[in-house]
DNA sequence: CTGTGTGAAGGCTTTCACAGCC
DNA sequence: GGCTGTGAAAGCCTTCACACAG
């Protein structure tokens, strides 16, 4: 289970099909082919294939692959940290919306804080994720070990936060903001733009 | 300006260019190196001078690009549909707070209709977009010539949704709902999975 | 002398073809 | 016979090296 030897488009997709196989288990199917699961998953078969190879051989010639084992293996390769505390940075209009989200919980997630310049503002009800002020970033970050951060600020201020959040000890950020963020090689980022997204498709809209 | 021979990930990043030179114009800068350019945009100064010779020469050697010039090209290069109207199907958290979204508006879009199951469900202020019944669906869509669709409905309801959309003459559609849909090869889909991103991080947090 | 434009090289992913195991 | 595992080939994208224009 060498880590950096997988390459990370495969453990993108490695997310796909784990929530491919839950929904399989869900349904009472013990076994599953490539061809199967990676319709599921959107992605051609031979890929499937080649993506499960960088961790093991997990199929049975002539069957499938055991849908509980799998799944099992799957998410031994991914969730590592996978009970990080998560906290969000920016409770506007979309961070809220993520505070309210339940999608993160589901996966398993916590977001255990929100920080926000005015974090006494209102916010429309259903937010049960305290949301403390900025001033107690550092602190808090440093007390609870926290390395996953999610950036939802403008852009005026994300670069600024992420430096500070970095220093703290984050050492991966999901960031919202559309702003092209310069960090240090150690640290990850992964991008959600969505205007880029929408002008993205435009391109393509006949 | 053939678009076919244009790579999918320079499309991409044209989005990023032009972003960039939207800044420099701001601040009455007239001329850019590719040097600093690619450094806005978080790319190398070679990828730059690639991507833009897809479609044209646009800069001055010795001297660098005009700011201008460039961005114009750019947006043509990108912007041919930018004027396409917007829908959002599913006025839940996540669509609701997209609806209030400014970055959209910002960039050039317009949502100019929501859909929802329950249309007349309370939502905090700030909505200006109608948000219509689920049945004036196809309607809408024929009526306004929509191309363009934001789906942030529940996994469960996506793919129903997505063939309504695409029958009433959808192009291109981006999917917020954790599931992958299967659409005829003429339909884009640009998937954003906040809970694959959010696990994608974890992988490489030690 | 500076900084772009670009053919060629290099690296990374995907796909193929088929050997190998159940 | 059916389906996985995998080396090899193909394809795509990035990076290099340097010719060339201002």
């Amino acid at each position: 289970m060498q880590k950096a030897d997988i390459p990370r488009k495969t453990i993108y997709r490695l997310s796909l099909y784990n929530r491919a196989l839950q929904r399989l288990r869900e349904n009472g199917i013990a076994t599953v082919s490539s061809e199967a699961l990676a319709t599921a998953a959107g992605v051609k078969p031979t890929q499937l294939r080649k993506d499960l190879t960088y961790f093991g051989q997990w199929g049975t010639r002539g069957l499938g692959y055991n849908v509980e084992a799998l799944g099992k293996a799957i998410t031994e390769v991914l969730g590592v940290a996978k009970l990080q505390p998560v906290i969000l940075i920016g409770a506007g209009q979309l961070g809220t919306a993520l505070l309210r989200y339940s999608g993160f919980a589901r996966e398993g997630f916590e977001v255990v804080a929100a920080f926000d310049a005015e974090p006494g503002r209102m916010r429309a009800g259903g937010v049960r994720v305290p949301v403390l002020s900025m001033e107690k970033l550092e602190a808090f970050i440093a007390e609870r070990g926290v390395k996953l951060a999610i950036l939802t600020v403008p852009a005026t201020a994300a670069q600024e936060i992420a430096n500070r959040i970095i220093s703290a000890g984050v050492q991966a950020i999901l960031n919202f903001a559309p702003a092209v963020l310069q960090v240090p090689d150690r640290v990850v980022v992964n991008n959600v733009d969505l205007a880029i997204e929408l002008e993205n498709l435009s391109y393509f809209v006949k």
